[in-house]
DNA sequence: CTTGATCCCATTGACGCCCAAATTATCCCA
DNA sequence: TGGGATAATTTGGGCGTCAATGGGATCAAG
């Protein structure tokens, strides 16, 4: 699979340390990511991880408006200077950093979620809960069925 | 990477030095920057700084005029005759001067915030400040509600 | 002569790197 | 289909290196 789907949760050892689940590098390697950069989500309580060219996305958006523009401004100030860079240990781990648990409300463990060309890093309460919400948007209208479906 | 990416916080010590991070400082040497020179940032209130290449980029739009600027005589006035030159000690430290204090509010701790081709100095909670009001304004509009990651 | 900046060296603490243990998943064969 | 062996992954922890910081000595300027 060349892409991160599906979702695992981690615990946090007493140094800070995650695993990046063994299927999530996977995807890395095979699509030959070295560098990981992080940025809060714009939505939701969650930290987004992705490669250089998910800052490359974003930096379309901001070169295709006027560079001095506020907008422009604004993009570059939360894109270029809100992020972080990420750096996985010998063993796939990452550091989980006070910048992550202050956008994600992580304390000991991590949810990643898989967003197809990135992923996301969540406390697992907050994503149950999130992801519930979702869920009942979508289904706004029609009825649940039997059984909660959530992945243990 | 080469670069100025993130954000990172260090504290001036008694003689008012503060190091510039070691990530910045490895950019300054891989784009071969050797001095520095500082600017008021025209909309935050912080201090840009950069390399001579900066000051061609500000120049060319100088001459460029564009209307979300100031006109070309006032931005001549704080540019060239506005700025500053940094130096960095063997430790790669600066002085935070008057000039950098006045503009952007810093007592004690300075957070450096990368801007792709240059960088910025900022007081932390200003930034912080600031940084959240940009998100503010890129998450204007009906989102599902963003609120931060409380677990209670 | 006094003040403040620059240079140099020491200290400290965080992070990266490495190896080992424990846990979980996978496979093979009875 | 169940049990055990084997592999893969996650978790734990020691240790060295480097960045951040503190402070004395030297130098320049007023």
């Amino acid at each position: 699979m060349n892409r991160f789907l599906s979702n695992a949760t981690n615990k946090i050892d007493a140094k800070g340390r995650v695993s990046v689940p063994a299927q999530f590098r996977n995807v890395l390697s095979r699509l030959d990511i070295q560098e990981l950069y992080a940025i809060q989500d714009f939505i939701y309580p969650a930290v987004t991880v992705g490669g250089p060219d998910l800052l490359d996305r974003f930096e379309r958006q901001i070169d295709g408006g006027d560079p001095f523009s506020m907008d422009a401004n604004d993009m570059s100030l939360l894109i270029h200077g809100g992020g972080v860079f990420l750096k996985l240990d010998g063993e796939g781990r990452l550091m989980v950093s006070d910048f992550i648990r202050d956008y994600t409300g992580i304390t000991d463990q991590v949810t990643f979620v898989g967003r197809s060309d990135h992923f996301q890093l969540w406390d697992p309460v907050c994503y149950e809960e999130k992801r519930q919400e979702a869920l009942s948007r979508r289904m706004a209208g029609g009825q649940p069925r039997a059984g909660q479906g959530e992945t243990g």
